[in-house]
DNA sequence: ATTGACAATTTTGGATACATTATGTGCATA
DNA sequence: TATGCACATAATGTATCCAAAATTGTCAAT
């Protein structure tokens, strides 16, 4: 199945999924204790596992007081998307000094494959994964022919923001899907004739956009995500308790 | 001392100490024994340090194989430095619409520590540590008014990469130091005008020519510069060793 | 001499036990 | 009633111990 050697490392795959997915609320309390006994492990490894999540920024930490799934404003969310949307253009910018024949080809090829998921004239919920899994595909390869491993490290470590993940689709508005593949084909097009600045504009554009789509959705269909913590989720008793306490240490 | 409070946060301070400034070699093995006697802890927090350090880009990790000290190759380093223009030229851009009072004084007073710092008409040993502060700072303080926490995450993690963190000082050629540091007063001026195109422009050339300046120094002085392991550090014994083994896994 | 198999040793990964620090409760006091 | 202190409780951080895996060394066979 996964091809995680040691429980740390498959621990870690469950607890991020649990955290994207929704399992685990943004500012809930992970109890060492409790968590291992779920998941049928010892803390070592649990923890092992919680401190480098808090590295990859889906976790936060505090010294002797424990790990707390993060919480994100919605200015995180856009702030996500700001940088991915240069991280990305620039990688459009660099993969047209680097388009090859096969890749090329990769490129037109994950065209095609969202123009076929496309072609009933809406995304059926069956098509729905494999069609992220262009998206997704199509994204990373241009970052992989920019040949620059920090962007996709960092693209990825985005993704990890609960919002700005790509798990998200915006699946309600057939034609905005619709246009975001259009992209896709203009971004292919203008990489294969080595036009990166055209690129560049044309992905810091669609970025930009889904964002705002997201901003939008977000006000009409609450319902569709899930809680974005503006407010605190702590009880304020708990809180104020804490400020209290912490100057004296 | 430092604000550490439990060992494991000391020690992660310490490796990374330890890592930057060379005493602990780029692909050398991080025995876990032998480490903890040394630094005086036992294996549980010196392992948590490695595991986070892993995921901040300085440590790598192989299941069941252990932890090394991370090797970068110099196309590594050209892209830190790449990423890095790109992130603060946006920081940049976003700067210039969050421009304070307090904000513009705080730039104009780094600035003016810098014209301090060179008046001299040469960097003095003394004083190469307040102008790194004053650089970093500089650099930072930016970030900070961009308001957008990722890009200063990023910025930070890049400045893991050895020969790419602000550590690196060209002190060698005074009119470079000083060309830079007109960059600097031409950045703030622009900021505090609103100007956020020009700062971006004037950052992404500032970084970049640094990356070209370090390659010409790395020719010419490589004996200033830790090794940057472009060849393999260990011995090739253990090398095919290890290739011949893991494919039977 | 080289290769391959096997045992011995070392090293890593995980579980448990112990120490330390935070949290919560109750009581005394103002 | 509210506040502050002391103690009890619970949770975190670290050390130690055991199990599993990898590395090393030995030796026989070719």
């Amino acid at each position: 199945m996964t091809d995680a050697h040691t429980s740390t490392e498959f621990v870690i795959e469950r607890i991020r999924e649990a955290i994207l997915s929704g399992d685990l609320r943004p500012g809930e309390k992970l109890h060492q204790d409790k968590l291992a006994d779920m998941l049928g492990i010892s803390r070592t490894p649990l923890r092992t596992a919680l401190t480098a999540l808090t590295q990859s920024g889906l976790v936060s930490y505090e010294s002797n007081r424990g790990f707390y799934v993060r919480e994100f404003s919605f200015s995180d969310v856009a702030g996500a998307f700001q940088v991915r949307a240069e991280l990305e253009a620039t990688a459009c910018r660099l993969a047209a000094f680097n388009m090859s024949e096969t890749a090329e080809r990769q490129l037109f090829e994950l065209v095609e494959e969202g123009d076929r998921l496309l072609s009933p004239g809406s995304l059926s919920p069956e098509n729905l994964v494999p069609y992220r899994r262009m998206n997704v595909g199509f994204h990373t390869a241009i970052m992989e022919f920019a040949a620059n491993p920090w962007i996709k490290t960092f693209v990825e470590s985005l993704h990890n923001v609960p919002l700005a993940s790509d798990r998200v689709i915006m699946w309600r508005d057939f034609y905005v899907i619709r246009r975001s593949h259009d992209d896709h084909h203009r971004i292919a097009r203008a990489l294969a004739k080595g036009q990166g600045e055209r690129a560049a504009a044309i992905m810091r554009e669609h970025i930009t956009f889904a964002l705002e789509h997201l901003h939008t959705q977000l006000e009409e269909y609450p319902e569709d995500f899930l809680r974005v913590p503006t407010a605190d989720t702590r009880s304020s008793k708990t809180r104020t308790r804490r400020r209290n306490r912490r100057p004296a240490a």
